[in-house]
Order: structure tokens, then C-alpha cells, then sequence
DNA sequence: CTCGAATTCTATTGTGCTATAGAATCGCCA
DNA sequence: TGGCGATTCTATAGCACAATAGAATTCGAG
């Protein structure tokens, strides 16, 4: 799996840069961050061990490392669908859609379970991108309660936690569960929010 | 914490393994498996380290008694709401209610990250007991489509998995989220998913 | 072809951790 | 009280790991 020959241009160094950041998710998520040595990372890249910190200081930047880096790119996505002007249901499912989507699941896997061992600064840091996620969420949620589309009893925050659990969950059962495609759990979990949200009539 | 001159008859020797359990738990809860030492489990019994090596042969047979304890108990008392004579809804409510009851927290959350460290054998009796509780949970829900009383067209299986994603999610947002008590997060979960499965009229 | 920065390497240090061996202590029961 | 099993102790072996220092190599730009 070792890129060879690759150029070296300012692109060619953050792609590099890239690789190691995802050997790192995709150890660190089979492995648990502490349960996973720097060997191990150097071994998916094919470089050794002592290599590695030319790219970190320490394993505890790695992770960090992996946990921005997964869930810049969630935020940005999901700011982008709390933009569009869908309703508040499609908001819901296209959260839903997009927060268990499996590409990238190494990242998610990680950000899930091993952020909590990030060294205090490092989770502050990360925390704030979460509040951010969870904020955006919540907005939808009043939004869908606001414009009469939600019932008006809901719990916002509540509501917004279900739907992160139910994500989450979802994320954690692909690769556990053979018979689980993604398709059948989005549908099954979109389907079950959106009829919990809405208001019967 | 340490118990000071304990009785020993048999119950008193199951008591002091007990309390050996739950300080594995309790630490492992915390640190995660890999990342707790077995001088940390030491500290909270206040024995020395070596010690601990009289009740367990190793720290994954720590690891797999507290899974093990912990989810047997919760085996059994899911298995007695699934035989009780009450409703498909009030059935999940109370499962909702066991599951993520804030008791043995420890216990739960070990399972649910942990055991996935357990070497092949433990896992596969731990993973027997799990098979257990996801079918009575299946069971009840597929009664309750039976019955007429949640709509026909739910997929029982994702309907399971949902309402253990749910739970689950309440037992690691415990401790985490001040504002969320777990009378309050229950009450809005209970009713998101009763309302989602519920036959609308 | 050469210079220099970027990247990887070799070699090593020190630390912390699991687990074992065997001695010492504790507390119940005869 | 004395013995015996249960429990905890001291001491240490042996390994795996994170991290540092500094040398060697690679590769594109000029």
C-alpha cells in the first residue's frame, strides 16, 4: 500500500500527509487509540515505526488529528443541508442520510469512541466542533417545530440527541452485522424518526 | 473504599470477587480496557497489583467477568418484562426504561465499547448472551405487529436494532451532558419511539 | 548535475505494564 | 490455641511501546 515515487509538489505533500492521517484512523478504529501502536500505523503505510514523527509529535496528535479531520468534514456537509431550504423533514433524513453514511467510517469510528482520551486541550479543541454539529441540529429540529411541521411537544434538545444516537448506532452496527446493509437500516431509521416527528393527522 | 475485615464464609467470598469485578469495571469504564492498568484496578481495592492475579488469570478474564456480569443481569431482567402480559408499548417502554437505566452504568458501558477486545472465544460467549437479548427484544416487537398494535409494515429487525441504538445512546450521554437527567432523556425517547411504531389513527 | 529541503532510516533510551514465584498474613474452626 | 485454607504481599522477569537523535536517502528545482 506504499505510494511510490509520488510528487512532490505542496499537493503531493498534503495528500502524503492524508495517508498517514488515515492509516492512523483506520488502526485506531480496529484497534481502539490505545490499544493501537505507533507500529501498527507504520506497518499499514509500509515505514517505520520511528518515521511516524515526522508527521506527529506524539500519538496523542495523531488522534487528535484523526478526529478534526473526520469531523470537519461532517460539519461542513451538514451546515450545507441545514442550508438548503428543504423542509424540516428532508433535513432530518438527509442528517440522517449523510451522518451514517459508511464512507469514511474508520473516521466516525474514531471520533465515536476514542476522542474521550484526548489530553484536555486537544478535546476542548474537538468539542467545539461538536457543539457546532449539535447546535445545527437543533436548529433544524425547531425549525421543523416552529413551521408547524413537528409536533410542538417535542423535546428539541431530546430530539436532537435521539437523532445523533440513532446515527451513531448506525455507524457502529455496519461491519457487525452482516444481514445490515446500509440502505435497509437508513430507511428503517429515517422512517421511524420522520413518523416519531411528525405531527398525525 | 477497601472492605475491612470482611467475613469469609461463601457469601462473603462472592461478595469480595464482586467488588473485585466492579472496580475492573469501574475502570475500565474510565480509561478503557487498554488503556486501565491492572495497578489502577489495584488502587481502587487498595490490594497491590499482583494480587488481583488471585481472582483472575489475566486482565481479559477481568474483562470478560464484567462483561459477563453485567450483561447477565440484564439478560434476565429483560427476559422477565418480555414474559409479562402487558402491551407491545408498554413492553418497549420498559425496556427502554431497563436498558438505559443509569445503575451499573460501569457495567454497561464496558460492554458496549469493550468487549470487542475480548479474544475470540470470550467473545463468542459473550456474543451468546447478546444474541439472547436482541431476540427477546425482536420478539416483542414483532408481538406488537402481530397484534395490530404497531404497524404492519415495520422491519422488526431495524425496529430492534433502533431501539438498542436508542438505549445505548442514553447510557453514554449519562455523565456527559449535565442538562440531560435521565428522567427527562427517557420520557422524550419512550415517546418518540412508541409514537413511531404505534398504528396512526 | 547539483543543491537543498523533504522524507525515511538506524539505533537506542527509558518507562510502564502483565504476569509469575514464592513468602507472609489473616481469620475461621476444631 | 494451633492448624489450614484463603488472601495479600514482596520481588522480579521480560516484553512492548513511545519518543529522541542524528545519519542517510530521495526528488524536484534550477
Amino acid at each position: 500500500m506504499k505510494a511510490v515515487a509520488e510528487p512532490r509538489g505542496a499537493a503531493g505533500v498534503r495528500r502524503r500527509l492524508s495517508e498517514v492521517i488515515g492509516a492512523a484512523a483506520k488502526v485506531f478504529a480496529q484497534r481502539g487509540y490505545h490499544g493501537a501502536s505507533t507500529q501498527d500505523i507504520a506497518d499499514v503505510l509500509g515505514i517505520r515505526q520511528a518515521s511516524l514523527y515526522y508527521y506527529f509529535d506524539s500519538k496523542e496528535a495523531a488522534l487528535e488529528a484523526v478526529c478534526r479531520d473526520g469531523h470537519e468534514a461532517y460539519v461542513e456537509r451538514l451546515l450545507r443541508i441545514a442550508r438548503s431550504d428543504a423542509s424540516a423533514s428532508e433535513k432530518v433524513a438527509q442528517v440522517l442520510l449523510h451522518h451514517a453514511a459508511p464512507e469514511r467510517l474508520d473516521f466516525t469510528l474514531v471520533f465515536l469512541r476514542e476522542r474521550r482520551f484526548l489530553p484536555g486541550p486537544a478535546r476542548k479543541r474537538i468539542r467545539a466542533l461538536e457543539l457546532r454539529y449539535e447546535r445545527a441540529i437543533q436548529r433544524i429540529v425547531e425549525q421543523g417545530i416552529r413551521s408547524g411541521e413537528f409536533r410542538s411537544d417535542l423535546d428539541a434538545r431530546m430530539t436532537t440527541l435521539a437523532l445523533l444516537g440513532l446515527g451513531n448506532s448506525a455507524a457502529v452496527w455496519y461491519g457487525r452485522e452482516p444481514d445490515v446493509t446500509p440502505e435497509r437500516m437508513l430507511r428503517a431509521y429515517i422512517d421511524l424518526l420522520v413518523r416519531a416527528l411528525r405531527l398525525t393527522h
